[in-house]
DNA sequence: CTCATTTTTGACATATTCCTCATTTTTCTT
DNA sequence: AAGAAAAATGAGGAATATGTCAAAAATGAG
C-alpha cells in the first residue's frame, strides 16, 4: 500500500522524532482514503493498510475517525488558505482577490484533487473547519462590498453558497479543466452581484496574471 | 415506531393490495430515516424498525438500499416537480417561473424537510434521479436565455450549481425562513446572470403571487 | 554500542450488520 | 367461511469492524 503521490504531512514530519512521522503518514492516508472512499465509508483498517502500519497503531494516535478528520481538514484548511493568502499579499481590489482565490482554490484542486474533496468534508462535518474556511472569504467578500464592487449582503448564507459553487466545480469535473474553473468564478462573482459582463472581464485579467506565475 | 407525520407513499397506495401497501410503508420510512441518519448511516433495520414490520421483509421488496434510495428519491421528484410545475401551468415570463418554482421548492422543503433532503441526496447518487430533477429546470432557464433575460450559458455546471444552492438553504436553515427561501431565489437569479435590483424585484413580484394562492 | 523508553504489532474478544429461509401468519378470492 | 396463495416473521450463520493488550521490535539519548 502507500501509493499516494502527495505527502502533504509527512512532509512537514521530516526530522521529528518517530511518533510525528507516523501520525504524518496516517495523516496523509486519511487524505488518500477519505477523498475515495468518503468520510462515511472508510474503515479505520483502510488507513492503517493503506500507511502500512498495523491496525492497533491507529489508536495510538486517535481515539475514533472524528478526531482524524478533524486533524486532517483543519491541517489542509490551514495550509491552502494560507498559501493562497501568501500569494495575493498585494493584491487590494475585492473582486481580483476573490477570482484570484477561486482560481488558485481549483488549480489546487486540480492538481491534488484529493486536498479540495477532502476539505469540503470537514468543512461540512466539523464546524471549526467550517470557521477556518470562511474566515478570509468573508474578508474578502466585505471589502468588495466597502469598495462598492459586490452589490449583495454578506451573510452565512451568501458564504455557503460561495462554498457550495466551489465543491459543486470538483462534483462536476473533477479534472478542473480551465473552463470549468473560469466558469465557476464568474459565476462566484456573478453571485455577489456583478454583472456578467464585469464578472467575465475580472475572471479573463485574474486568470492571465496567473498564467505569468 | 412509524411515528412519521408524512404519508407519501402510503397515500398512494390505499385500497391496493397488501403488497403496495407495505412497500408504501418501507418507502415512508425510508424518507424518515434517511434524512436523519443520512443515506451511509442508514441501516437495513433502521427501516423495518421504522416501518413496523421484521428485518426480512425488506428482502421481499428490495435486494439493497440503493434501490430503495432509488425508488424514494425517484418517487419525490416526480411528486415534488410535478406539482410545482402544474402549478405554473400559467406562467411564461422565465425568471418568474424561476424565481416561482424555486420559491415552492423551499416552501416544501418548509412544510416537508425530509422530502427535499431526500430528493437532494438521490440526486447526487442515483444519476437517474438526476436526470429527473434537472430536466424542467433546465427548460425554464433556456426560456430565459430566448427571452434575453438570463445572462448565461446553460450548462451542465450551471444547472448543479443552481442545485447546490437550493441545497445550501436546506442545509444553512433547515427551518426554511422566509428570509432564507428569498435570499436564495435572489441568489439564483444573479447566478443566471441578473442584476442585484433585477432579481429583487422579481422575486418581490413572485413571492407576492405566492402569499395569494 | 547499550539499553531504557517509546512505539508497533496482530491475534482476539466483542459488537454490528447483512441476508437467508423454513415456518407461521395474513390476505382475499371464491 | 374455507383454503390456496401471498406475505411476514425472526432466529441464526456468515461476514465485517471495532478496540484492547501483552509481547515484540524499533528508537535514539548518552
Amino acid at each position: 500500500m502507500n501509493s499516494s503521490v502527495h505527502q502533504l504531512f509527512r512532509q512537514q514530519t521530516i526530522g521529528k522524532k518517530k511518533r510525528e512521522r507516523t501520525r504524518g503518514a496516517l495523516l496523509d492516508s486519511a487524505i488518500s482514503v477519505f477523498a475515495n472512499k468518503g468520510y462515511e465509508g472508510t474503515r479505520i483498517s483502510d488507513i492503517t493498510a493503506h500507511a502500512d502500519v498495523a491496525n492497533g497503531t491507529f489508536y495510538n494516535y486517535y481515539q475514533d475517525k472524528d478526531q482524524l478528520l478533524h486533524d486532517v481538514a483543519l491541517g489542509l484548511a490551514v495550509e491552502i488558505t494560507g498559501r493562497i493568502n501568501e500569494e495575493m499579499s498585494d493584491v487590494t481590489h475585492a473582486p481580483t482577490r476573490v477570482a484570484l482565490a477561486t482560481a488558485k482554490l481549483l488549480r489546487t484542486s486540480r492538481k491534488e484533487p484529493e486536498w479540495l474533496d477532502v476539505l469540503l468534508q470537514g468543512a461540512f462535518i466539523v464546524p471549526e473547519v467550517q470557521s477556518a474556511t470562511i474566515q478570509y472569504l468573508r474578508q474578502d467578500l466585505e471589502m468588495g462590498v466597502d469598495q462598492g464592487e459586490f452589490n449583495v449582503d454578506i451573510d452565512l448564507l451568501l458564504v455557503n453558497q460561495f462554498i457550495s459553487l466551489i465543491r459543486v466545480a470538483a462534483l462536476v469535473d473533477p479534472t478542473m479543466s480551465d473552463e470549468t474553473i473560469e466558469n465557476t468564478c464568474e459565476a462566484v462573482l456573478r453571485l455577489v452581484g456583478m454583472s456578467t459582463a464585469n464578472a467575465k472581464t475580472q475572471v479573463t485579467a485574474a486568470c492571465e496574471s496567473l498564467l505569468e506565475a
